[in-house]
RNA sequence: AAGGCAGGCCGUCCUGUCGCGUCCCGCCUGUGCGGGAUGAGGAAAGUCCGGGCAACACAGAGCAGCAUACUUCCUAACGGGAAGCCGGUCCGUAUCACGCGGGCCGAGAGAAAGUGCCACAGAAAACAACCGCCUGACUCCGGCCCUGGCCAGAGAGGUAAGGGUGAAAACGUGAGGUAAGAGCUCACGACUCAUCCGGGCGACCGGGUGAGGGGGCAAACCUUAUGCGUUGAGAGGCCAAAUAAGCCGGGGAUUGAGGGUUGCUCGCCCGAUCCCGGCGGGUAGGCCGUUAGAAAUGGUAUGUGAGUGCCAUUCCAGAUAAAUGACAGGAAGCACGCCACAGGCGUGUUACAGAACCCGGCUUACAGGCCUGCCUUUUCU
RNA sequence: UGUCCUGUGGUGUAAUUGGCAACACGUCUGAUUCUGGAUCAGAAGAGUCCAGGUUCGACCCCUGGCAGGACAA
């Protein structure tokens, strides 16, 4: 389905601080993509305090996205958010594969697209980029995964993080 | 009709396919699904003023500090607005001139309370004698005629009429007056102060009388008058979660450490398992505040006007890293080009800009369009 | 969200209660050298972020903008 919820925006400060701090990052013009991913081979997403969660940071979707531009390079406010529209706009549009991805390996992402560029480009070019950054981060995930599994034979760690909420719950 | 000036208003629309926030209803009750309603601006901006609201003792005194400054009014309030007064400037008209009409601008109180400043130039820039002019009154010396005058000089004075300057030179013009001059006197005119009369709520205007004769700068200090308590929605209140009543050093318990969001002083209040510093540790979620208001729209009355009163109707964004979007097609306006002159075709373009507690203003940005008033030019009647 | 500060040659800084916009580095030209550097001599380069105002006169004072920066949570 072609829907950006609120639910599959990235908002927790909490879930932020992890991604920028624990993140991988990668170069996608006219991108900064960061992403945080759990499963095999990977840290899991998991929350510390035994509360329940805040609704900001449960999982109902496999990813989380951010999108961000700096007000640095963009001094006008419409500008920001015209920028940010058509990123979420291509993401909404282009992400059921990496859906399907993560689903199939039972993992949850954390992603941050953050404009690095001066200037405006068209939807087309943003889209273009958004799914060559996409595909490049699922060429990663599972690059990363396949030798993780065939050094360390942790085949049976598939920890879902279903089952991790399910416990802090 | 065209142009100019001033003021006010609007600021794209429709369809389709995906999509988002909030609220309501229903289902499943899982974080989901379905339906309906609704969803940016005139400036939401800059954060330049003023309030509401909240906390601080339902905020007290003094000093300091800040702001404002013709009058009257509007307003919750304002540094905003309206109507006027005065000054400056421009245009039109009339012209010897005064004037009359209109537009624009004005931080427009006080320089006769005091202090300070006025570069360069110039004699002198604020208690003005450098040059010049004068020698009536005063002193001395000399010459001539001769016993009282004349001439010349020095001292001592008088004098603001004239002097390259300068942004600015000590009321202007004319006459009298004088040794020479001077508002010294007079006439006319301009100005300041006081006072009286008339008009106006008032600023002020018109007129009379008396006095006066030493510039400018307060967006220099300042004086006067008026106003301002401080801090701002991360204000403030509540709930949930977490942890350590941890370690080290210092201070203190009514003779008071420290605190109470105020620059200083005072006053007042709170105040002991307490306060300060360092190390170490935890949280960073939710709800209220928060959108029914100095509200909007329409009508009506009143006022020159800003506005105000009354009546009716309506409920009109509430996000929280932040919703209101993307694509396609069409319409409309505008600009350009061509065909051509009613019009048609093609291309391009549709601004400035995004709510963040809420209002009233100001300022700034803005494609294009509409309306009103005044003035000028041309055509027709 | 609120508060504060700063804008001067290409760069970094001056300008004493308002009175000729100064200095260093850099740039250019010439000399020196076989050439370059260093050195010496000389020159150009701003009208003070923008627009108004006060004043005889404004980098300086006032008002409004623009740009940049800092702070507080």
């Amino acid at each position: 389905m072609y829907t950006y919820k609120k639910s599959e925006r990235l908002g927790s400060v909490r879930l932020k601080k992890l991604l920028f701090a624990k993140g991988e990052h990668l170069f996608v013009y006219p991108f900064k993509v960061l992403f945080f991913v759990d499963g095999p081979g990977y840290p899991g997403l998991s929350w510390p305090g035994k509360r329940p969660l805040p609704p900001a940071a449960v999982f109902s979707y496999p990813a989380k996205c951010l999108v961000a531009v700096p007000g640095r390079l963009f001094k006008k406010a419409v500008e920001r958010n015209r920028i940010r529209r058509l990123v979420k706009e291509a993401y909404r549009k282009n992400k059921s594969p990496f859906y399907t991805f993560l689903q199939g390996r039972g993992s949850h992402c954390l992603l941050a697209f953050i404009y690095v560029s001066k200037k405006t480009l068209p939807y087309s070019a943003i889209e273009e980029a958004v799914t060559a950054a996409l595909k490049e981060v699922q060429n990663r995930i599972s690059n990363r995964g396949a030798e993780h599994s065939g050094a360390g034979g942790q085949g049976s760690g598939d920890q879902p993080y279903e089952n991790d909420t399910q416990n802090h719950k």
